[in-house]
DNA sequence: TATGTTTCCTTAATGGCTCTAAAGAATCTA
DNA sequence: TAGATTCTTTAGAGCCATTAAGGAAACATA
């Protein structure tokens, strides 16, 4: 029975990495609006409707690849963050962020697709393997900065100087992450998410083309902003 | 001659201020995927195809819907700098930016349709309607800075910090802009600008609903770094 | 006022899309 | 070998963008 069943899921499997690879192919060669059911049915060599087999409609589909899209930019960042575990935790952490901006420059059709799939509104619901992908990769750098605060806290704001509507969100972010880091560490660290991410976003958007032509240096002091933020330049090696 | 011809254009004029508003009812209300040709010309009352004698084809019309939201964005950053032109300059400056943030989070469809029109890719051509209301979308702040500039001075880098391709980037930028700005004072308003409008993006992009439900107090944040960064608090009125 | 032109709008039609329904073929289970 | 499951196909409804052809109204002019 087993062989049997796991000979059919497998082939249903690979069906699905077809189904995957001819969505991103239509995707990067001919933009989003190509990337329909029946072409990309059409692609794989079959007609239309067989399709509704392997996925309920054309949102489903476009679901499933960019929950790829998020493991595979995911992936590449742990590799990044893990190649050198036994380097600085500070250089791990930029490590991660060039990875980041690697695969998006590499990838910019599947990263613009991330954020703003132009052709369905995100499945938010938070069982959907989109958002299960979306969260890991939301998570590399919050472990990092995690752990950083844990080893060699850096410095944050005095919370009494920040509105009183702000600490009550942060309060709740720091609640929602199990605590990890206080309300003020987590402030900086969304700070610094939000500056690397909106550099990207724009990037990939074509929104700074009135002014740059390549955002690598621009990226680079991005992220020596985000060091000086967590102080990641005090010194040397992490145990020394 | 004049009286006719022109009553028919001002009737032409109505029609097109009707297909307009029909448009943005149909984003506002059910989302950009609603802004079909045959959808906009159904609800000002037209059957699909007569809507080609006023736009060329679905990208025109969302081309021209574009421009009309850039031009009605730029015109509440406009009155905002304008509102008290006895103001510090920093202030002005300021007043634009909420101006801005008001607009996008008072239409968010809107603001989201600018910069990530999910339905067409944006029109480049540098003749387009909706790249000249861009532009003098763009300039508003540019021009201030520039206004700034001349006045009173903010600091900015020392150039040789600068990695070589950056500087390169920077002067042709200052030299498209006329060369109102030094390349230096140009990286300081482009550093600027990436982190207002990148926040922007983001909060409408909903980018950041997993940690925050308000983004007011981090936008005014922002304000205050940019503030700092164009040294505006440094005294009093203009002419103190 | 009569005539011709321009403008606006209609219907018809092509070919694409999403998605449902019904039915045939292949595969697995027993 | 018989029945159930799975995969796939064709047919079709209803949407979309767009083109083509023709009719009606408004305008300009003789």
């Amino acid at each position: 029975m087993t062989a049997s069943t796991s000979r059919r899921q497998r082939l249903r499997q690979a069906t699905l990495e077809e189904i995957h690879a001819a969505a991103r192919k239509l995707l990067v060669e001919q933009g989003s609006a190509a990337v329909t059911v029946n072409a990309v049915a059409r692609q794989v060599g079959m007609s239309g409707p067989a399709l509704y087999h392997y996925y309920a409609g054309h949102d489903e589909l476009v679901g499933a690849v960019t929950a790829d899209f998020f493991r595979e930019l995911a992936a590449a960042m742990e590799q990044a963050r893990d190649a050198r575990d036994d380097a600085p935790l500070g250089d791990r952490i930029l490590a991660a962020c060039r990875a980041m901006r690697a695969w998006a420059t590499a990838h910019p059709a599947e990263f613009g697709w991330i954020f703003a799939s132009p052709v369905a509104p995100p499945d938010r619901r938070p069982d959907s393997a989109r958002h299960q992908a979306a969260l890991r990769f939301e998570r590399i750098l919050l472990d990092l900065v995690v752990e950083l605060w844990r080893t060699r806290p850096f410095p944050v704001p005095d919370p009494a100087g920040l509105p009183a509507s702000l600490r009550e969100q942060l309060a709740a972010y720091s609640a929602a992450i199990g605590g990890r880091l206080p309300p003020e560490a987590a402030h900086v660290f969304l700070s610094c998410w939000i500056r690397l991410y909106g550099l990207l976003c724009m990037e990939v958007l074509h929104q700074l083309d009135f002014a740059y032509t390549d955002m690598a240096p621009v990226f680079d002091e991005c992220l020596r902003d985000l060091a000086a933020a967590l102080d990641l330049d005090r010194s040397g090696p992490p145990d020394a």
